[in-house]
DNA sequence: CCTCGTGCAAGAGCGGCGCTCTCGTTTGTG
DNA sequence: CACAAACGAGAGCGCCGCTCTTGCACGAGG
């Protein structure tokens, strides 16, 4: 099965390769609203209706994009962060963060499919979401690890302590799910989705202009926001104010 | 000039509001990319070349849509703010924030106009900036009264004092602008900023379908992640844990 | 009052879109 | 070899944004 044996199965195989290839170029230049079946078809020299042999409609085709994407970003960020050492937690998290914005910030119309307004009367069938869960799979097990750190569960994470006060009572909104790490602390898992809402809500807004002449450099700002929202969720730096890693290339 | 005298120019206004409302109409329900200038025309009774007299494009509908939604809100959010004693700091942030909210919730289709993925070709024009900026100008105005109101650039964040060495670096980053509240304090804007971040993050999540089976009550939800960035930006409750206001309807 | 230029609605039409259906052809199998 | 399934191409449907032309009603100047 892993071995198409056919001609047919072969060349089914290679096409719908080459149309998700065009299709994915397409949407990298241009995002998903203006990504086009027929541009498609055309890009890999078939008619429109043939198109459809391999994808029943043009929402399928987005959402094996979607798939596609969430994995991508997924994988970039777990090997950004496992290249650093386990018990460097600030460092972990610092280079997940910004291996999250500089793919989504290479490619503006994927980060639109993924994040941004959703198709009006599509709904992303159930295969999308454990994809879409693998970025904040990655991000609550950095901050898991800390909290295992540390003593107790709230490791001071810059606070007082009326913190964890103040956010405890969301544990009880959020459905346990067993998607991210039943093993992780509630609070923990709770803390780091504010944290992951902050890091996106900061790329929306630098990829959708919202930050237009408001920051000047959207890397420092970035890192800025994902050290305070990863102190916030538990991740706290080894020294106080060790010197920061410095931005790759 | 404010009374048309003329017929024609009467007529003018009158169906220039209705295109207006019209597609308002269609936006809130079905959002900006399904909003079809040709339907439009259909539901004012106009055939479509008729609505090219009133708006040269369907880019140019959309953003006078724009500039009315981004006032909408923002006044929703200053007289919710508005309403509440000037002192209480907390309670006025929460009112802004969550009237920020149920505004969002309740149009779904002009969130996403708004703060959603921007049409391929678009670059919204200069009159677009200003309105856009009204929501976080009241809520920088709530912020730099707590500041004014406590003592020093750091009224206790819910901090122990790193989180402001933390984030300072970052007020290099925001140019000054002016068009947020000039009179306070850059590390306030700044913190601000991340707020105002983490809240649009929030919102754009509980409509977009990200935290879908995550998040069991969303308002709840909503209401602890915006006390908690509230804390952040320095919006500390009087009492350290007074009783939250009980949330309206 | 009448005329002439202007603003206006309507219609036809252009190319492009998603999608469906039909029609020969190719391919794999019993 | 024959038959069925898979396939590519084409035509066509209704939708879209947008342009151009046509006829008409309005309103200001003579």
């Amino acid at each position: 099965m892993t071995a198409p044996r056919t001609a047919r199965a072969l060349a089914r195989e290679t096409l719908t390769r080459d149309i998700l290839d065009a299709a994915r170029a397409r949407l990298v230049a241009d995002g998903p609203a203006a990504l086009s079946l027929r541009a498609v078809a055309r890009d890999v020299g078939m008619v429109s209706s043939a198109v459809y042999r391999y994808f029943p409609s043009r929402d399928a085709l987005l959402t094996a994009l979607l798939v596609e994407c969430y994995d991508e970003l997924g994988a970039a960020v777990e090997t950004a962060e496992a290249a650093v050492a386990r018990d460097d937690l600030t460092g972990r998290w610092l280079a997940a963060c910004r291996a999250l914005r500089s793919w989504c910030v290479q490619r503006p119309g994927d980060f639109a499919l993924l994040y941004g307004t959703p198709v009006p009367g599509y709904a992303a069938p159930q295969d999308t979401v454990e994809p879409a869960t693998r970025v904040v799979r990655a991000l609550v097990r950095i901050v898991a690890d800390s909290w295992a750190d540390g003593a107790g569960p709230a490791p001071a994470p810059s606070s007082g302590g009326d913190a964890a006060a103040l956010v405890a009572p969301a544990v009880a909104f959020v459905s346990a799910r067993g998607l991210v790490a039943p093993d992780a602390p509630a609070e923990a898992v709770v803390r780091t989705l504010m944290a992951w809402t902050t890091l996106f809500g900061t790329v929306s807004f630098e990829l959708f202009g919202h930050l237009h002449r408001t920051v000047a450099d959207y890397a420092d700002w970035f890192d800025a926001v994902a050290l305070r929202a990863g102190a916030d969720a538990g991740v706290v730096p080894r020294g106080m104010d060790a010197a920061l890693p410095p931005r790759g290339r």
